[in-house]
DNA sequence: CTTAAAATACGAAATCATTCGTAGATGCGT
DNA sequence: ACGCATCTACGAATGATTTCGTATTTTAAG
């Protein structure tokens, strides 16, 4: 008895989530919350971290203070502690960490349909002219790795 | 120091997850793995979706009633208990399912930007010529919406 | 040096999801 | 009708993540 989801879909990943996190463990929802600050605002002080948490919701200082000491114990984040004020930055760039978490979501929601994935994607979402013609020169380029 | 994310990217969603999802929340991790068995096998009893689930990894028979049981107590799965044994179906279709849940991880590991999202994963991914034209054709339809 | 403000460390509560054990109901074969 | 296999119901243990309270440390000002 098999399992018959992908129709028309045939993916191959060329590397998998496991090989790109080479060390590091795939961040919580928490944690990515704040990795995505991280990413904007380069390397942080814990309560500047807070204070771009609180802009979206209120959350304790001391809960922004572990979740970060956790990251760092994790290896998801790097700390500076030379000096009283710790300064944490992130471990990773927000490419790789962000197609890790693409690959797992890829195989556990459209089991690995790529092509449904972004079939769905494009369905709801008005895309600028620039990010289609991005798209375009992307679909070439594995066109001619294909051909 | 400045790590920029969104460079060209800037979509507008043309509806909700929220809207998309009336009425049903998002299913957990271990809802949705009992979704895609209902998605690919029809309506089916508590030990046909438990054997499905045993064929991936070991997993309890009560363990897998009692999750069929939090599902329909929120919607997620319909149950016809007319009959003694009891056979459960997905309440919703999958695009509708996977598309609130392609929305959440758009919104919060890609901030929104699913042109970065589309070539973060078609640069990992080998696509068939199929996947790609169907593709492509989606692109010229939003080119068409855009114009 | 003393104190206050602000930081770090860390245990543990709270929350959410998953897993399972046990009790009780149901139906089938004999 | 009896007993066995199988089902549903459901409380509760487990596990993971998030949140917070409290203790301790550090720095800088007076």
């Amino acid at each position: 008895m098999r399992y018959e989801v992908r129709k028309t879909s045939y993916i191959l990943a060329t590397e998998t989530a496991a090989m790109s996190q080479t060390q590091h463990p795939l961040p919580t929802d928490g944690e990515l919350e704040i990795l995505q600050i991280l990413w904007e605002k380069g390397p942080v002080t814990v309560r500047q971290v807070n204070e771009a948490m609180n802009l979206l919701r209120p959350v304790g200082y001391t809960t922004t203070l572990k979740l970060l000491q956790i990251m760092d114990s994790k290896g998801l984040v790097s700390r500076d502690s030379s000096q009283k004020i710790h300064v944490y930055a992130a471990a990773l760039p927000p490419d790789q960490t962000r197609k890790a978490l693409l690959d797992r979501f890829l195989e556990t929601t459209f089991q690995g349909a790529a092509g449904e994935m972004v079939l769905q994607l494009l369905g709801g979402h008005r895309t600028t002219e620039d990010e289609l013609s991005r798209i375009r020169k992307m679909l070439d380029h594995q066109d001619n790795q294909n051909a």
